[in-house]
DNA sequence: TTTTAGTCCACAGTTTTGGTGGGGTAATTG
DNA sequence: CAATTACCCCACCAAAACTGTGGACTAAAA
């Protein structure tokens, strides 16, 4: 299950793709319209800064905006830096690789099971970007 | 990610398949040749055989038991008994529904996305089963 | 230089995860 | 029937993850 921290994530998300190219929005308005707690999103959208999918401007008429064009930032993307891997074996991760403890991955049957998931759900993740959380009109 | 606690079932499983057949085996065995902590490995299997997976046998000669062919029990009834829902969103559970908070789902994109994912995911769960843990000969 | 608004760090409460200990109960065997 | 075997059940525990909060600091603008 996604984390509340990547529901949150993602609501904020959609609110500067409805804002985006008009300008930095505050913490506080974001906050409120989506109804996040105001310190845990100031968390969560300085760690989407760090990864390069935000920038900030400080000051009177400051806020947070999109980094690049909302088209071409994956739902894969946010996922992997909000909520940690995707796959749900760390033996089959592409990010987050761990080899696992007492299994032969060449003779594990759940190992390709799990690669299948794995690519099924990458195959929307990839495809899906910011624009698709928004609203169909 | 899957928990230990799944990883552990699906090698119990894995092995009582190999058994199939072949009379109970012991808790023990299971745990020595899997590598589970023992006392884990009980709880995780009392579960399984209250989810109706497996069947036990008390006294000399006892164990635990696939009650039914190991090709007809799916992935995807495994992880929903030891790991919980399989969706990323509790709105978008089949099995473990709870609508979202401040979340009208009619005009959440992010519901959309995850419903596309959690199909994706299920194709493949409701496809593999017991079978499918073992390695290929 | 005051105000505005993001940055950073530490901490704290709760829940989940991973695991252990010990006694109880049912079935088999002699 | 009594001893042995092996699952059943409950309680508990430590560590980690999740979901936040508080407060001080810094950069930018007016």
């Amino acid at each position: 299950m996604l984390s509340k921290k990547s529901q949150y994530a993602f609501k904020a998300l959609a609110y500067l793709t409805e804002k985006y190219n008009q300008g930095p929005v505050l913490i506080s308005e974001i906050s409120a319209k989506k109804k996040v707690p105001l310190k845990f999103l100031e968390n969560i959208l300085l760690e989407l800064k760090k990864a390069d999918i935000l920038d900030s401007k400080k000051g009177k008429g400051g806020g947070y905006y999109l980094k690049k064009d909302p088209a071409q930032v994956k739902v894969a993307a946010i996922v992997r830096i909000v909520n940690g891997p995707i796959a749900m074996l760390p033996c089959v991760s592409l990010n987050f690789y761990k080899r696992c403890d007492n299994c032969d991955e060449t003779a594990c049957g759940l190992h390709d099971i799990m690669i299948q998931v794995r690519d099924a759900t990458l195959n929307v993740m990839e495809t899906k970007t910011l624009i698709d959380l928004l609203p169909m009109k």
